[in-house]
Order: structure tokens, then sequence, then C-alpha cells
DNA sequence: TTGTAAGCGTTATCAT
DNA sequence: ATGATAACGCTTACAA
């Protein structure tokens, strides 16, 4: 591990580079941003120079000048929630070693805060923006994308095309509830997320899709609202036994849910999966140490993650990139079986 | 929902604001930062017309000219552990609002990357530095503090006294070991951390102390060394069933090992808590929806990460500040249970 | 292609 | 207490 660079307290600035390499600082300038052509004799000059002095760019005197910050901001909506972190740990290890530093603000899933801390970003001149998960109103992105690159994750934005990485949760709940029906359960309830929240509704679409794909009628009432929480789990379970219906089969909109679902058919005596499957939604860490490990769907949320801060990187630089697809995968565990 | 102020294409700097209030550019830096006195009339001139035209200053242009950055660096070790996590999500929120932005570097628990993670902090002349745990050595981090204001939390840094937030890992480890033994358990497991990490070490002191005071002989065979991930709980498990010890109680580094020991347990017939009591720390939110839900000692994740932000801000600006006590808690849950 | 010089918006050092 | 004025390190017309 190398010790920090002797204190020579005065920083090494272009014009040191300029005199070592007997050019002018606008000649360094511009094969440090090589925005105009130079001579390639004197670029290798200046180059050695500056490898030679260690020379670092003065971020603050750069964006005064008009130049990049080299600095991205991240809003996300609430650190500590496994898939945004997730994304939000890709990211963050895909700007490590770039020039870019990564300006975190969070909007704790209010509007006015994400918009306070856009504005905040905004005034700071970051070089783009990432967009982790979030329900901002369409039109303030409008005008967002216009002023800067722009990318989001976790969401779909219908007018941002290219610049839009998310997985189809309609698949993946199609996905899910398939493999509840391949196993032969007809009885299938589904917990949802936040009900107006995009995710919960595409995952309630793609439930709706399998069990219509499969002739099997669509029941009201084994609908249950949820907030993506333990609890929501919890109270599910408990209102769909007070229904009194009979159910072989759970679908719920998350991981967490799917816990408190879990354990509260525990309290009922009800075992899983024996008695009744269940299927969760993320495949967070803790999936696989549940009792018994949950079957769930996985969102490859680093991968994603770390796209978006390649995309943003070149859209910044007005290089071209291609998005991957991230298709949601099905992890089938312990915690789903054939219905009885 | 403000709407972004009309596009003034050209922002409002402090000259505007000294024409406008009738003083010079210097006056007007004054009461900015109020460096100097100045007479009370011209002040409230100052700032009335910094209100009137919405004056906000240019950031780069302070720290070009040696001011203050206004931005804060946190280096943590991993986003995505629940909690490292709430200390983060406790210092973006506390730092919401304020005029400071977070910067975030991530270490990823490897001191080569964390040295350079912190050396992109220092370059971007960050006012103050926030360290969430993580094992830098002491040398570099004696030399970090003398550099600029540093608060670490989640970490026990000797020589920091007055700028280390953490909870005291013993003690916590002393009040679960304690629990068991109060339920009249003798025969008590315990599944370390990464071993020569500090909360490891400390917790691992904890549990020795509660069984010294309990006159119960430590025995090295109820030991298994882990990892502070689910596998580890499993594998520990095996190693203790293969050793063919009894044990009536587990003792976990942390939940997520601890979700694996109930996990290995449950493959294996034993139920919890009729025939192993369990206990982990940390209490991560799954820990309430495990089944049966899991009894932790928890550790104020959050509370920290916002006074750790507090403190910093205070440090930053000269004012005094007091670190509030952070006491583990023991939350009883349904995975302990009086010993048959 | 290259150099000169004028900013960019603050802070800090002088005088006054 | 206040006002000029010189940095701060870089980008970018504008000239050459």
């Amino acid at each position: 591990m190398k010790k920090p660079a002797a204190p020579s307290r005065k920083n090494v600035t272009i014009n040191d580079i300029a005199r070592q390499a007997n050019v002018s600082k606008s000649t360094v300038s511009r094969v440090l941003n090589d925005s105009t052509p130079v001579n390639e004799d004197k670029r290798t000059a200046v180059l050695e120079a500056m490898k030679a002095m260690n020379f670092e760019p003065n971020i603050f005197a750069r964006s005064l000048a008009g130049g990049q910050t080299k600095t991205i901001g991240i809003l996300t909506q609430n650190i500590g929630s496994p898939f945004y972190d997730g994304i939000s740990q890709g990211v963050l290890s895909r700007l490590t070693g770039t020039s870019y530093s990564p300006i975190f603000a969070d909007g704790q899933w209010k509007p006015e805060i994400g918009y306070a801390a856009l504005e905040t970003l905004v005034g700071r001149k970051v070089d783009g923006l990432i967009l982790v998960g979030g329900r901002l109103p369409m039109d303030q992105l409008q005008d967002l994308r216009e002023r800067l690159p722009c990318v989001a994750v976790g969401r779909k934005i219908d007018e941002w095309e290219s610049q839009c990485l998310y997985v189809d949760n309609e698949e993946g709940a199609f996905q899910a509830t398939n493999h509840l029906i391949e196993l032969g359960h007809r009885k299938i309830a589904h917990i949802t997320g936040i009900i107006d929240h995009p995710d919960s509704i595409h995952r309630l679409e793609g439930y709706k899709r399998a069990l219509q794909e499969a002739s099997i009628a669509f029941d009201e009432d084994m609908i249950c609202e949820g907030l993506f929480d333990g609890e929501s789990g919890v109270k599910a379970i408990e209102t769909l036994l007070s229904r009194s219906k009979d159910f072989t089969a759970i679908f719920a909109a998350n991981d967490l849910t799917a816990f408190g679902a879990r354990l509260a058919l525990y309290r009922q005596g009800i075992s899983v999966p024996e008695d009744v499957s269940i299927i969760g939604f993320d495949d967070q860490l803790e999936a696989s140490f549940a009792t018994p490990p949950l079957t769930s769907v996985r969102q490859p949320a680093k991968e994603m993650g770390e796209a978006a801060a390649d995309a943003l990187v070149k859209l910044i630089n007005k290089q071209s990139y291609e998005i991957p697809d991230f298709p949601p995968e099905l992890i089938i565990r312990e915690s789903t079986q054939e219905v009885k």
C-alpha cells in the first residue's frame, strides 16, 4: 500500500506542466480534454510531464471555468432496501477507480424531498444523474433530461427509452405465478406491494396473465394489498384466513412480505411448503437462509447498477453505449412444492 | 411542489449582491462567512439583497479560493449490509437539508481500495470525513485526523476518543449470552464473526465474560468460526453436530449467521426454540419476521449515523458537540426460551 | 496547430 | 469596518 505522497505543499498545476513540457497552458488544457487536435510530439511531452509530476487537475477550477465537475449525482429512495441497495452497490463499485465521484441524495420516497435533493444535485453541477427507483412525476423528469445526462435504474420511464434499466416486473411475476401453476396450484393468493407503485402494478399484471393463460379465473378475494414490508405479509394471511377462502400458494410482491406471510402461517400451524407454497420477489440475501429457503424471483440489482454507471459515463462523454437486457430469474428453493 | 426557478440564464453572484446592497464584494463575502464584523445596517442590506435575488454561493469558486467545499466524504465498507446501511441512512437523512452534500466511496472491505477511496475523497477537498466501519490501519488514520475533521461510526479507534460512535459490542454480547444463561442454558455455543474483526473479538469477549460470571467453564469446542454470513451459520451447526457436543443454545455473531444456523437446525429436525435457543446480533429488519422471530441485540444504527453527521458538522464549524451514548439493546422474541 | 488573455465567483491580503 | 485587488487553477474565445 502506497503511503501518501510527500506533502509538497503546492499542488502541481497546468502551469507547471506547461513549463515542463515547453508549451502553453492552453495546450496542456487541450490534451487534458482532448478538445482540439494537438501535435503528437507536444501531446506526448505534455502527457509525460503530467505523469512525471503526478498532475491532478483541480476539479474546482475546472468546474468554475465551465468544464466538467467529474461528479455524478445519485438519487436513491431509501438506503437500506435490498433491491435498491444492490443497485447502489453496483453503481458505486463501477465508479470506483474512474475519475467520477458519486454524490448521494436520498429521496426517502417523498416527492418533495426527492425534488429538493435533485435541486441540490443540479446545483452541485453534477455531470450526470442516476435515478434509482423513485416516483418523481414525469413532467419534472422531462426537463431534467434536457438539462443533463440522466439514467434511470429500477424504474421504467416511457419517454426515456434507452436511458432506463429495469427488469420486466410483469414477466417476473408471470414466471413466479406460472411456477406455482406448474406445480399444480390453482388457488393462488397474491400479496401486492404499495398499490399504486408501478412495480406493484406490473407484478399484479403478471400474476393475472399467468392465471389467464392457465384458464384460472381471477378472484378478487385472492388479492391482499400490502406495503412491501413484513407486516403486510402477516396481515395478508390473517385477512386471507378471515375470508375463509382456500389457498394453496402465495405469491408475495417481495421477499420481506413473503417472510411475514411465512411467519403468520407458522403461527397458525400451517406448514410451508407442505400445506402452502410461498414465492417471493427480489431474492434478497436472506431468502437463501429462510426456513425453508424461499423460492424467489431474482433481479440482477448489482449488475443493473454497474450497467447504469457505465451507460451514464458514456452518455456524458457522448460515446455510444448499449444497455444489456436484465431478465428476471426464477430461483427455485424449498418454499414451493407440488400441490397435494 | 415548487417548479424550478425561471431559467435566469446568469447566476447571481456576490457582485450582483454588492451592487444591489451598495457595498463591495468583500463586505458581501464577510457577511456570508461572518468572518469579520460588519455594520448592522450594511449587513441587513446585504442579507436582504441575497434573499431578494435568491443568491446561492458558488461552491466551486468558493473552494477554489480556499473556502469550504460544503462536501462531506463518507467511506463505507459495503453498501448492502444491514448495520452499516442503517448508519449511512442516518448520515444521509441528517445531511439532507443542510448545506453539506455527501460524497460516498466504498472500500469493499479491502484496505487498498479503502485507502485509494480516501485519497479520492481528500483530493476532492471534502470538509470532513465519516468513516463507517472499516479496518484501515491506525497509522494512516492518525494523520488523516490531523488533516481534516473526522468521525468514525461503528468502529472504536482508541486514539480518537470523542470522534468515535459505536456500541459496546462486548456489552451487547454479554447481554445476549446472559439472557441465555438466565433462561437456564449452560451449554451455549457461539458462532463468531470474521475472527480478526474487532467486533468479532469484542463479542467473543462478552460471551466469555457472561459465562465466567455465571461460573460456566469456557469450552473451546463450543466456538465455531464464522464470516458474518448465512453460510457460516449452516456450517457451524454441522461442525457442532459433528463434534457431538451437546448444546442447548447458540449465540451467533450476527443475525444473518443466526438465520443460517436456524436453517441448518431445521434441516436436522431440531426445533427452535424448543430444542435449541438462538440469539443473533444487529436486529436487522428481517429478524422480526424470521420463523420464529429472532431474539437479537439491537444496535441503533440509524441514530448513530445521525449523531455522526451532527457531530461532524459541528466539528467542521468548530462548535462544541456531545456524543450521546449508544447502548446495545436486547430484543427478546421467540427464538429463545427456557431450557427444558 | 498554438499561444495570449479574459474570465469563472470566491476568499484573503492589503491598505485606508 | 470597509474597499480595492490579487490570487485560486482551469477553459475558451480570439489571434496568430
